[in-house]
DNA sequence: ACTAAGTCCTGCTAGC
DNA sequence: TGCTAGCAGGACTTAG
């Protein structure tokens, strides 16, 4: 599933080409695909035939094509299993495209900006740019609400500790909440909760700040792993602009492996094996050795 | 029938 | 009793 790493894989994929080049007319496949597009298929395509494309940009797992002039930019997620492909002009329709969308790149050179989404949770949208006051940055009106995530500069993981203790939930939780720090999904939350060696029920208010620290700080270890080999891909639902898949699946060690050995409990002498756990209609994998269930929490249970 | 899951939206509840 | 903020859970989606 596309995360922070995945996104910026795809957002480096698309610069070379789509910084500079000027777009010609999107091609609406699947109106699914443009439903947050204010005005339709028909706005969005008016609004970027001849338009030149600046430097893509990102923030936690939201990208955006920001158009020349700075106020307003195209907005490009991937939900679940959306994709970016850069393809030759007439080159075969993937299974599952949506949007195609030519362009005249910088060096002159023809191709063509693909959206390929199974499960269409992701999407293209036109939104205004405004400014982030917190971070100074030029963003999305729909990505203004996201926090900073994890490898963005201004990160400060002890801000996020003092409105994280402030919260009533627990903590995989609140690693998911983008308005809490952005960036993190199921996959990046289970790895840096092991390395943490935290369970994911631990009640927020409890934290402490150097537990606090040590799973932001896992959080941006996992990412950076993950960014330099390509991201994480288990099939054929994420891979770059140009279809490769990233590597960091091999490297994972919670998620994904129900049942397999705890890799830290096998150089350790102990036996603790990956379990899954639901969560919030999903899953949860963790080692119940190095990541103990907290002890019943504190806070008032009404009944 | 059930699994995968990011984000938006609705509705509930605690607390004042 | 009523208001609000914050939190929880459902809806959306398709292939295997």
């Amino acid at each position: 599933m596309p995360e922070l790493p995945e996104a910026e894989v795809v957002r480096r994929g698309m610069a070379r080409w789509a910084a500079g080049a000027t777009a010609g007319e999107l091609a609406v496949l699947d109106p699914r695909s443009v439903r947050r597009s204010p005005g339709g298929a028909g706005a969005l395509r008016e609004r970027l035939a001849g338009a030149e494309l600046a430097e893509p940009a990102r923030r936690g797992k939201f990208l955006w094509l920001p158009l020349a002039g700075g106020e307003d930019a195209v907005v490009v997620h991937l939900g679940m299993s959306g994709q970016v492909r850069v393809d030759d002009p007439g080159a075969p329709d993937q299974r599952h495209l949506r949007l195609r969308l030519p362009v005249r790149s910088a060096d002159g050179s023809a191709h063509e900006l693909r959206f390929v989404d199974q499960r269409i949770f992701g999407g293209w949208w036109l939104d205004p740019v405004v400014q982030d006051p917190a971070s100074g940055d030029a963003v999305p009106a729909s990505a203004a609400h996201i926090a900073l995530d994890p490898l963005h500069p201004l990160f400060d993981a002890d801000e996020v500790h003092r409105r994280l203790v402030r919260r009533r939930s627990t903590l995989k939780r609140a690693l998911l909440d983008q308005t809490l720090v952005s960036g993190i999904g199921n996959i990046y939350a289970d790895e840096a909760l092991w390395a943490a060696r935290l369970h994911p029920e631990r009640p927020t208010e409890r934290m402490t700040r150097p537990q606090t620290r040590a799973v932001l700080a896992a959080v941006q270890d996992v990412m950076r792993r993950a960014l330099a080999v390509g991201g994480t891909s288990f099939d054929a639902l994420y891979v770059n602009v140009d279809g490769r898949s990233g590597y960091f699946a091999r490297s994972l060690e919670a998620y994904g492996r129900t049942g397999q050995a705890c890799r830290r409990c096998a150089a350790e002498g102990r036996e603790g094996v990956i379990v899954r756990e639901p969560f919030m209609n999903r899953a949860s994998h963790l080692c119940p050795r190095c990541q103990p269930r907290p002890r019943r929490s504190t806070r008032t249970v009404t009944g």
